[in-house]
DNA sequence: ACATCATATACGCCAAAGCATATATGAATG
DNA sequence: CATTCATATATGCTTTGGCGTATATGATGT
């Protein structure tokens, strides 16, 4: 994983917001992640799909739904990257964070 | 700082680059950082100048020359990202943390 | 089989960002 | 004060990247 490559992932609002939700709830489906972000469902999807591509996501199909968490087998630096951007900056998403997993359609 | 906004700026090679060697090297001019990256004197400056007015770095001006590092009041979470990316990323780094600050015309 | 639902992709558009080249600025030096 | 040296900025160009809209795919249920 080229470090320049990495942070252009989180260079992205939208992309970011979905690795602190993944950071915080484990798993979480895509409608989950559109309706806690409020964006369109193409938006969410293909950033999703780019997160994917880079191994950064790992994505799993279960009937309709894919299922997306943080992918395993991440160096250790990046992982730490990302934990340490959730815990530096608790404040500034807590308003995402706290929510709670509205659409139970998918649990 | 934003973390987007951080990260965009880690997410361009040359910037990265500068970062990692002003990790490892406190201080530099624009010369030193433009011969030990061989690229050109604009690229650099341009890229210095993003870096300044985000105050990832700061610039300290001696007689002709511009001694750059990284600004010493960065919030710890930014420090720590950078930190940990030098850390994670040693062996991809090294040929440019190895290279001696040949430019003694700065010293 | 057909309709529906969740997700993915294609297309065309627009804005952001990087680059090379040329030029400006401002300090030191003769 | 004219020149040189280190650095900064302006200009025009090209590439990259994100977006909305429309459409495809593929599973589920009727």
């Amino acid at each position: 994983m080229l470090p320049s490559v990495f942070f252009k992932s989180l260079s992205d609002e939208t992309r970011l917001h979905i690795l602190m939700l993944l950071h915080a709830h484990e798993e979480l489906c895509v409608c989950d992640i559109t309706s806690l972000l409020e964006l369109s469902q193409p938006k969410i999807s293909r950033h999703l799909a780019q997160l994917r591509n880079l191994n950064i996501l790992q994505g799993r199909k279960q009937g309709r739904w894919v299922y997306y968490r943080i992918h395993p087998d991440l160096p250790q630096w990046v992982r730490l990257t990302i934990e340490n951007c959730a815990e530096g900056n608790k404040q500034q998403f807590s308003y995402l964070l706290d929510k709670p997993v509205t659409s139970n359609i998918c649990e």
